[in-house]
Formats: structure tokens, C-alpha cells, sequence
DNA sequence: CATGAATGAGAATTCATTCAT
DNA sequence: TATGAATGAATTCTCATTCAT
């Protein structure tokens, strides 16, 4: 009933679902949700307006996706790097300073992840994103305490507090300056910050800098 | 219809001014900037929408004030407190203390402060706002660290840390749980993890307690 | 507070209401509800498509208060002649009559009275149009079978079809021709049709020529 | 992949036209025009929807021989019973009781027949088949008069009228009562007033029921 | 001949801003 | 000076139609 579809077709269309992506995730990094228009969308992705609709039933799910998909990965790797090797001390280390590597690159991710929500939809996806970061980091905090290695604390305001350090730290680095100092010591400031707040020791900072995944 | 510009009259416009500030502040407050058109602010403050024209070039214009004038009413608490007396600890805890506790009872600024902006202005606004809170934070660690109560640290790193901690904390604890823990445990557990953070030591905190502006 | 509001701007709003009104009505009547968009609307009532939005809160409440505002006023007239004196033949007679003439006048009455609709909201509004006509027939119908004017029959289906043969007939005469015969041969055609079909006798036919509100 | 053109293939593109009457005819009779998109069409023909362009030039073309493809078949059977045998009266009740049971299984062509179009032709194409549902009628009406069955009057006017009494009371009766009253006694109803209107006698009503095509 | 991705014109609706009164 | 009606550009979304494969 239906003709070969070619290979170089459905690459293609991969292709465009792609595009749309990538070009509404660097809308929103650098203006925002209000900036990201269907139209800019299209315009920036290669197509017409209308030809989103042919992979995203709304612009709400466009943007849930483009949320969603980059926590995704996010969470992914900082999973990896939480229920690797390692003392907790090294693993959280490890975490945040992965996280804020890939943020330094693109500071996309980060800014979607605070922005606020032009719909509803996309809204509950946002906090949903926040609410499992910080579990990835909560669960560290409890298992750092059972361990010894962090001293009785709320993890869930720790968790928090993590979270928002580093996102804020990440994004709006206070000074210009601070692009002065380069990326590794931005990095190591606010490891040795989150290191410092959940009261890890300083023998077990310098044991677990070879953390892997 | 001519009448002469009279004490009455300034004061009426002055009125008018900061009916239209707070009626845009009250509707940023509840339902973020989109919520609140220049209809709805008009509406709100009991004048026409042409109106607003008189007293603001733009919306812009009007939305940047809202935000300043909140920033600027939080930061001279803050450098009261800062610059008040008692340990550089203690003063830092007074800092989060107040700032944590205001911003529970009414999360506006708290949420234009994190907001995703609708204007270019308006986004530069609150950029400035963010390096201004940062910079209040700045000077307590510098003082800090030069006192000796804290170890030398990246005072820009750790004072975008503080502000990214715990305004993420006290916006959108991550837990619903944390409601359960009550205002008093959010932020004692907030004030704890900065001081930690800073390293601040344990006898510091103690004695700190009553830091007044 | 408010500056005196001029008669005559008192007098250019409502002229405006009016004229959106009107053209409305005239661009269904032309060519049903599907050409009346709200750019048509606006550009034939003189003014902007957003302007609209001022008087109507959205496209089916205009439709629906087009629809309605017509079948009130010519519901109105019917019930005056239809309580009005004179044998029931008579009265039965004179709403036949009377809507005719007047659908002749401009038939969009009768068109948007059975067209397709376009919204959910018009629909229900024109359904309800219908149940009225419908009634107004139904108890005349109901009155000459009591008064022994007419055979006993179902009201029901009678004022159903009623309303059918005198809104086909007048909409859409099934020959050109039929415009040659004139207006008052037709509308003379229909009221025989409609009072054999109820069964009134001829003598009533002749004595009720005069039944007035 | 240029294989001759066979009988076989000769009758898949009947097949497919087919098909795609069908499917559109089955869309208009659930939801009207407006649901009756070239997509849906396509989809429920199981075809795609530029496939629907080698048989149609466009939608309206489609739309206006899906009405008129209905009408014609509903018009060969009116004609059957029209001039078959049995008094004329006989034959005028055949017609309405057919139809109207027709209607009443699927209503679908009675809601096509009176609803609006989309597009002009399509309205052109429905106007047409009102004109040849009254002119069957209307031959009715005239061979009655000559016969002597029916009292002299407006054949169009009268013709007309039953085309409309019937769809009205069939599509929309007026009253949700009438569901009550059972489909024999709708029917029974619509043909007794179109009887009485055209003046035809009672008896003729007795002696003409089993009038056949 | 069939496909279905892509187009592009147009739909309703919103809203900051202007300006006659 | 204050009003608020009016504008017009921008928004999301729909869909008949075309055309490379």
C-alpha cells in the first residue's frame, strides 16, 4: 500500500523534529520563552510555521519536550556519577562539577531551568525537572549522612539550596570578573562552596577527586 | 479646567504614581507578569489605561520600577542589617533570617526576582537586582574572611551561591513535605547550610544569634 | 472621576454596536456564517478586526446575539398577532403572513434560521429559535383544535412543519418564475397551503382576513 | 512500476473513487462539513491525501458530487414510487412515507440537504437539489389538480412547501416529545398534513395506501 | 500512480499604545 | 489632565493544495 520510503526521507524527517528542537532549545537560552515564537521557531529550524505542527501537536508540547528532553540527559548523567564509586563526598563533587561544566558550555539548560513558564503545561514540566534534581542530590545528602560523612542535616532544604547555588552561580556569575577567572576556578568555587554547606571534610575532598560513574 | 498647580495637585499625582506601582507589584505578585496588562494595572489602580502613559513612557518602563523599587526597598533592609553590629556571622544569619522570613510572608519579590522577564528591559532590571543582592553578600564575606571568622573563598562565587541558595529554597521547596516543617525550620535550615557554606564556625553562630540592624 | 461622556460619543458607541450588528446580519445572509469572518465583519461595520472585541467577547456571541436579536423581534411580532383577535384561522393567517412579507423583505432571517452552524454556541442559540417559532404555531394549533377551528392533528409535527414550508418557500422559491408571480401571489400560495394543511375550512379562510393584534 | 493499464487497475480507481465518496459522504453525515477535512477524508478512504487530487480537483468539487451523488439516488427512488401506480394521492403519501423513513434511519442527506456550505459551488449544487426534490412534487401536485384529486393552487409554492415541512419536521422536531410518539406516528403525522394541505380527500387517503413504484 | 511532508494564506484573538474628546 | 475607544501588529493554530520522491 504504501511506496519505499527512503532512507535519506526518514533521516529527514529525524532530521526536522530535530531541528525544531535545537532551534527552540537556542531560542529559549537566548531570550526566553517570549522570544520563542512558532514563527521564530520555524524560521530559525529552516521551515514554515505550520510545518511544526506536523511533530508537535502545540507549541506547549514543544516546549515541554525541549524542557523535558534536556533535563533528561541531565539527570542521566548526574545518576550516573551519584550511584557510581566513590565516597559520597567525591560522588557530589563529581556531580556539581559535571553539571557546571556542561552549564559553562551552554548556559541553555540553566536558564530553562529557572525561567518562568509561559503556559501552564510547560509549567508543571519545569517544576517536575527541579523536583527530580534535587532528588538526585537529596538522595546523596541522606546517604552522606548514614555514611558519616556529612553531619545530621534537612536534606530537603539542602537539596534545595544545592540546586539553586549552583544553577544561580552558573547562569549570573555576579561579577563580569568572574569570566576572569576562567572556568576551572568558577567551577572549583562552587564545588568547595556545596562541599563546605553540607559539611564534608576536607580529607575526603581531596581523596575523591577521581569519582567516576 | 486651568486650574493652577497646587500642593493638592502634586500630591494627587504623586498618588497616582504609587497607586499605579503597587497595583503592577500586587498583579506581578499573583500571577507573574503576564497576568498583569496595562488594562489590568490600570484597572486595578482605578484610572483609565491611557492613564499609565502619563506617569510611564512604556510597560517596560513601569515593570523595571516595580522591580527596582521592590530590590531597592529589600537591599536597604539588608545593608541595615549588614552594616549593623556584631560578628560578621551573625550578621550574614541576620541577612538570610530577614530576607527568608519577608519573603514567605509575600513571595512577589522572591518571584519577579527570579521571574523570566517579557522585555529586554526588564531583564537587565532584574540582572542588576541579582548583582546588587550579590554584592551585599560580597562585602560580608570580604569582611568576613578578613576578620578571620571565615577562610579565604571566592567571595563573588560564594556570595551567587547564597543568593541562587536560597532563593531557589525559599521559592519552590522541592519537597511538599517542606511545608510540613514549618517557616521557622525552612529557615533556620537555610541559615544553616549558608553558614556552613561560608565557614562560618559552630561557636560564631551561637553566639551571633542577636545581631541587630 | 470620569469626564463627561458626550452625547454624541454616547451615540457613536452604540452606532457602532449597531453597525457590527448589522453588518454581521448582512454578510450571513449573504453568504452564511462561514464568509462572515471577523476581518469581514470589521472591515464592512468601518472598523478594526480587534475593535470588535470591544462590544463582543468573541466571534460565536456575536452570531449568537445576531441570531437571537432577529428571532426576538420577529418572535415578538408574531406573538401580537397570534394573541391578538379574530378566529384562531384568522391569527394563524396573519403570523404567516406577517413573517412572510418580512422574510421577503430580507431573507437572511430565514436563512441563518436554518443554516449549518459553525460554533457550538450558535447552534444551541438557533435551535432554541426554532423551539420558539415552533411554539408560537403549536398553540395556535392547540387553540383551534379546542375551538373546534381545526381537526384534531399533532400539534407537535403541524407547527414543525409549518415553520419548514413557510421558511423553504420563502428562502429559496423553487423557480425563478417564482419572483414573477409576484409577492403577494406567493405569500397568498403559502398561507393556503399552511391553512389546508391544518384543516381550517374555507369560511374561516374568508371571514379571518382582518385579524389584527 | 509501468505496468499496462489493466481491467484490474481500471477498477481499483473506481474502487478508490469510491471509496472517497464514501468516506466523505460518512464524515458529512456525522459531523457536518466542517469535520469533513481532505486529511480526514483521506484517512478514512485509507489513502493519502494528495491521492484524493487525481480524482477530484479540488474539495469542493468532491463535496458538491458526494451531495449530488446522495440527491440523485434519493430522487430515482422518489421517482419510482412518483410515477408508479395508484392514485396520485397514493403516490404523494409513498414519497413523503419513503423519505421520511430514510431520514429517519440515517439522517445524514437530510442534514447535507439543508445545511450550509462550505463553498459556493457546494451551495450551488444544494440550491439544485432542492430545485429537484420540489419538481417531483410539483409533477405530483399537477397531475393531481388534473385528475381532479387536488383542488387548484400553486404547484411551485405547494411543491416547495412539502420539500420543506418535511425536512424541518424530520431534522429537528421541535419538541423532544416527538421521540416519544415513535417514528410510525412522525411519519403518519408529516403525511397527514401534507395531505390536508394540498386538499386532497380523505377517502383517496383510505383507498391509496398501497400505491408501490 | 501514490505518498505525505511542506507550504502559505488565513482564521480568531490579545494587547501595548495612541489620540480625539 | 484623564478618558477609553480604536488601532494594528503579533500570537497560535488549521488546512487545502502542491510536488519531490
Amino acid at each position: 500500500m504504501s511506496y519505499k520510503r527512503s532512507f535519506l526521507m526518514e533521516e529527514r524527517l529525524a532530521d526536522n523534529r530535530q531541528r525544531i528542537l535545537r532551534a527552540a532549545r537556542a531560542l529559549v537560552a537566548q531570550g526566553g520563552f517570549n522570544q520563542a515564537s512558532i514563527a521564530a521557531v520555524a524560521a530559525s529550524a529552516g521551515l514554515s510555521a505550520g510545518a511544526i505542527y506536523r511533530y508537535f501537536p502545540s507549541k506547549a508540547a514543544l516546549f515541554v519536550e525541549v524542557l523535558t528532553s534536556a533535563i533528561d540527559h541531565e539527570i542521566a548523567i548526574l545518576q550516573g556519577i551519584a550511584k557510581g564509586q566513590g565516597s559520597v563526598t567525591a560522588r557530589l563533587r563529581g556531580c556539581i562539577e559535571s553539571f557546571a561544566n556542561r552549564a559553562l558550555e551552554g548556559p541553555y539548560l540553566a536558564y530553562a531551568f529557572i525561567a518562568e513558564p509561559a503556559e501552564q503545561e510547560v509549567d508543571e514540566a519545569r517544576l517536575h525537572g527541579r523536583k527530580r534534581f534535587g532528588e538526585v542530590f537529596k538522595s546523596l545528602l541522606e546517604e552522606g549522612i548514614e555514611a558519616g560523612e556529612f553531619p545530621p542535616q534537612s536534606v530537603d532544604i539542602g537539596a534545595a539550596c544545592i540546586v539553586g547555588a549552583f544553577t544561580e552561580a552558573l547562569i549570573r556569575p555576579i561579577e563580569p570578573r568572574a569570566k576572569r577567572e576562567g572556568r576551572k576556578e568558577l567551577v572549583e568555587g562552587i564545588v568547595a562552596f556545596c562541599l563546605r554547606a553540607v559539611g564534608a571534610n576536607v580529607a575526603a575532598r581531596k581523596a575523591g577527586r577521581s569519582a567516576k560513574a
